[in-house]
DNA sequence: AAATTTCTGCAAAACAGTTGCAAAAGCCAG
DNA sequence: CTGGCTTTTGCAACTGTTTTGCAGAAATTT
């Protein structure tokens, strides 16, 4: 069964399988893009902001998901592993600037390297791509 | 005199060259770095938090300004046209996760591309690098 | 100088994110 | 299966930043 897929994801990294927690991270799969706290809460009308944080927060922290600003003023999540495209540890996002939904691109070929500033510690890239998606464009 | 460079760019960019705006588009070439509302409210004491949010968001209108979203919590700011990195379009920043302050790097050699969903519209493209600084590190 | 437009400061609203606390749910030993 | 302990959840309230309404000040035009 499914349900057992997502039991598996949360105690494989050390999460113990709630009701709720299960709910919100099958929700997550099913949106198949990143998506916000907000959107979540209002696509799980039962289930708590508060709660929905919580989760998101502990996802993260145990690396199941990632986190990135995007410019809309909400902060995004998607899977650390993009589902679309396994293996890539670098993600690249598109967001519309009018509609403030973000999608999922491909990491950049070549694989970019900068120098950031002598003695600085990276510990994670975001590509932030900013512009008008094809449904707002058409207005 | 240099106060005529400010009100030059400003008038080139449609601008008029209020008391006020003069003293802010100075005071962001002398912070050399990216900046967040906050950081400049705290240097012009004199300043109301809103008029400076008026004067960013216009200078952004007008392209003078670029701002994005770093993680920090704070959008940054920074000239389009990098003054460190002449000619760049696309700039990359390093934030650090603990103080949150942002650097500029020099843009990544060479230009990545990426694929972008179908009909999208590219307006602007960022490299937002986290981690934590040199002077975090310490600790 | 009067009329009109633009700009600024103040106060308060809007908004996303976050936390404290008590009740509910889950877990475990007896 | 039951009582006691731990974890999780919902509610409400709070934080910190961004944004807006409005009236007076400043600048511009007539």
């Amino acid at each position: 069964m499914e349900t057992n897929k997502h039991e598996f994801i949360l105690q494989h990294h050390g999460i113990r399988p709630t009701a709720v927690r299960l709910l919100i991270i099958k929700g997550i799969e099913e949106f198949g893009a990143p998506f916000s706290l907000e959107e979540l809460y209002i696509h799980f009308a039962t289930v708590d902001r508060s709660t929905i944080f919580r989760a998101l927060t502990l996802f993260e922290e145990k690396h199941i998901l990632h986190s990135f600003e995007d410019g809309s003023g909400k902060r995004k999540y998607c899977f650390s592993q993009s589902h679309q495209h396994p293996g890539s540890t670098h993600h690249a996002h598109a967001t519309c600037r009018i509609c403030g939904r973000t999608f999922c691109v491909p990491a950049p070929h070549p694989l970019p390297v900068v120098d950031t500033p002598a003695g600085f510690n990276v510990e994670s890239v975001d590509f932030i791509i900013s512009g008008v998606c094809s449904l707002c464009h058409k207005h």
